[in-house]
RNA sequence: GGUUCCGUAGCUCAGCUGGAUAGAGCAACAGCCUUCUAAGCUGUGGGUCUUGGGUUCGAAUCCCAACGGAAUCACCA
């Protein structure tokens, strides 16, 4: 049990003995006691003085004595206006440290047997990846492992946008332009090649459309009348025909992209248990459009066009089915979400998506339900903002987009020469200064991302680059590297210590803050999970860190002669160190020995 | 116009299931390496928590309104 239930528990037994009255432990508010004050936690008294007809002063102290003389756990209390303020007794932070100290899996939780799918990344293969794919991945990636931590079962997997029209430009381009590149012809790499390609069908669909404007069309109608655009439809047409030799190229370049994606996906250390592509799962959904009409909840126009009328619920109405019998975005993805409820048992399903698609998704739930499944409520969109530069958006036409690998590489180049400056790993080898180079610059571009709350829009600034000072990555890096380098030095002297025999001792207050920080781990990831937010786990490790360093410099730990302090202290920040491990692993970010 | 989201220090962000004097980092300034790693620590300055109402013993937090910003409302995906 953790303290604080513990104390409202103990504090709704005093309130039946001293008034009488019944009163829910759960009820009661209990929190961590502000630095300023003494005492462990405080009770709020307020809301008891309806039942004590006393002033708080009189009721805090009233609960407070009962406490002490009735709970041996506490040791102490003092009472400031309407806070009742308690202390604990020594033995129970011993208690409490060493049950946490022995506990491998403290903080996670336990099974709750839920089958949780998570969509996230879904890439189109026209281009390469870019930071704001970098947000969706690495949101996805550390949800996908909070929930698995929170004791669900975890399938990550991804919808790879791999046919349309915007597909058919970049072929369309590279059979113009191309002059038969390919990435091992051009060392490129494969996604970055073809989204060249889809940049040079923009510059020709451009001078196309001046060229019709000069020739004295309206610039809306050439938009619609290049020729470069008619082909690309009549590209899509042919795919869709199974036209042999498009399909042939459409299936080149989509390996090209995705070999390419590949590796940026395995420098982010992020996968995928199934992989869906659209072409296999475009043409789903269309049965539910009968099963609608057939159920009365959609209608069909005269064009022979399929609706859903939601102005009822406040929305406008839903195209499903084109007059021409194709169907759109949102028919394939009811029917994709039909598929995958049934085939993997799900309980919810997680979709990792920008919130430009927010009404998408509204729509999306509110048509399941009305189809009558009754898990469409257990859909959660998890929506997050744009990531921004101080100039704003990212605009491919300005040439501002942060790409993916170029920022992944910068970041590494930052860590290295930060890492060179500080000289601390002269005797390190080639191999393992890479990977520790890589560690860092990864670890802080993660940790930038991952702290903001999902759904703010966030702001890049590609000058100031990222921090390895403060409340980042790196910073939690360098706590953890610090932590590992006393234990070895203690290890070298010949100190041993082991978390199953933890003698009990006289901790300090910052000892104790540090428990109880400690203690929070499991709460922190039950609410992380609860939102969807890697965000509250981030700020956690921080606080951790934060907490261990000015730990460090005021306690020389190895100074310690007392052998049984020595020992405790030496556990107490292995296993802290071992829960910045377990968080940070929840975010995909790794923890070096030194660095 | 409808819907959804955001507005906290010069900047980037925490805090939001109501609680004590609103916190970090960056930037600025002043200190701390003979000690277990200075990617660190300590201190100073910096705030009408957008504004106005309401609920409450108590509001950055909940409710309503206004203002400012973002996204979206396609026979695109």
């Amino acid at each position: 049990m953790t303290p604080d239930m513990f104390i409202a528990s103990k504090a709704s037994e005093a309130i039946k003995a001293l008034y009488g009255a019944d009163v829910e432990a759960s009820a009661l508010q209990v929190s961590v006691t502000r630095k300023e004050f003494e005492g462990d936690y405080t009770l709020v008294v307020f809301p008891l003085l309806r039942v004590s007809r006393s002033t708080p002063e009189n009721t805090g102290k009233a609960i407070g004595e009962w406490l002490v003389a009735n709970v041996p756990e506490i040791s102490g209390f003092n009472c400031v206006k309407g806070f009742l303020n308690l202390l604990f007794s020594n033995i129970y932070w011993n208690e409490l440290f060493s049950e946490i100290a022995s506990d491998e899996t403290f903080g996670y939780l336990p099974s709750t047997g839920r089958n949780v799918m998570i969509e996230f990344s879904s890439p189109n293969t026209n281009k390469p990846l870019h930071l704001g794919h970098i947000r969706n991945n690495l949101l996805g990636d550390s949800v996908s492992r909070l929930l698995k931590a929170s004791g669900n079962n975890v399938i990550k997997t991804t919808l790879v946008n791999d046919r349309g029209v915007h597909i058919c430009k970049s072929m369309l381009a590279w059979l113009k332009v191309g002059n038969g590149a390919t990435p091992e012809s051009s060392g490129k790499k494969g996604d970055h090649l073809v989204g060249d390609m889809y940049v040079a069908f923009n510059d020709i669909f451009t001078k196309e459309v001046e060229e019709l404007v000069a020739g004295g069309m309206d610039k809306e109608q050439a938009k619609k009348e290049a020729p470069c655009l008619k082909e690309a439809h009549e590209m899509l047409q042919k795919w869709e025909a199974g036209d042999p030799e498009v399909r042939d190229l459409w299936a080149r370049m989509n390996k090209w992209v995705l070999d390419g994606f590949d590796l940026t996906y395995k420098s982010l250390g992020i996968s995928f248990d199934k992989v869906y592509y659209e072409s296999q799962t475009y043409l789903l959904g269309k049965s539910l459009v009968q099963k609608g009409l057939d159920m009365g909840v959609f209608v069909q126009d005269p064009d022979g066009s399929v609706w859903c009328d939601l102005t009822a619920d406040g929305l406008d109405r839903k195209l499903l089915l084109r007059s021409d019998g194709t169907s759109v975005y949102i028919t394939q993805d009811l029917g994709t979400a039909e598929r995958r409820f049934a085939e993997y048992n799900l309980d919810s399903h997680v979709y990792v998506v920008g919130d430009e698609q927010n009404y998408h998704f509204q729509v999306l739930k509110l048509i399941l339900g009305k189809l009558g499944f009754s898990w469409a409520q257990n859909i959660f969109h998890l929506s997050y903002g744009m990531v921004e530069l101080p100039e704003g958006k990212m605009k491919s036409r300005e040439g501002t987009v942060v790409d993916a690998d170029d920022l992944i590489q910068k970041m590494y180049e930052e860590a290295k020469a930060t890492s060179e400056e500080s000289g601390k790993l002269a005797d390190m080898s080639e191999e393992e200064k890479e990977k520790l180079y890589h560690m860092i610059g990864l670890g802080a571009l993660k940790y930038f991302i991952i702290k903001v709350d999902p759904k703010k829009t966030m702001l890049f600034n590609p000058k100031e680059s990222i921090d390895f000072n403060g409340n980042t990555g790196p910073f939690i890096q360098y706590t953890h590297a610090r932590i590992r380098s006393i234990l070895r030095k203690a290890a070298e002297r010949g100190v041993e210590y082991s978390s199953g025999n933890i003698p009990s001792v006289e901790l300090s207050a910052k000892e104790i803050r540090l428990i109880k920080l400690l203690n929070l781990f499991p709460s922190k990831v039950a609410e992380g999970a609860g939102a969807y937010s890697p965000a509250v786990i981030a700020n956690y490790a921080y606080d951790l860190a934060k907490e261990f360093n000015q730990y460090y410099h005021e306690t020389p730990i190895l100074k310690e002669e007392d052998p049984s302090m020595l020992q405790a202290r030496l556990v107490l920040i292995d296993t802290l160190s071992a829960v910045l491990r377990r968080a940070m692993g929840i975010l995909g970010i790794e923890l070096p020995e030194r660095m």
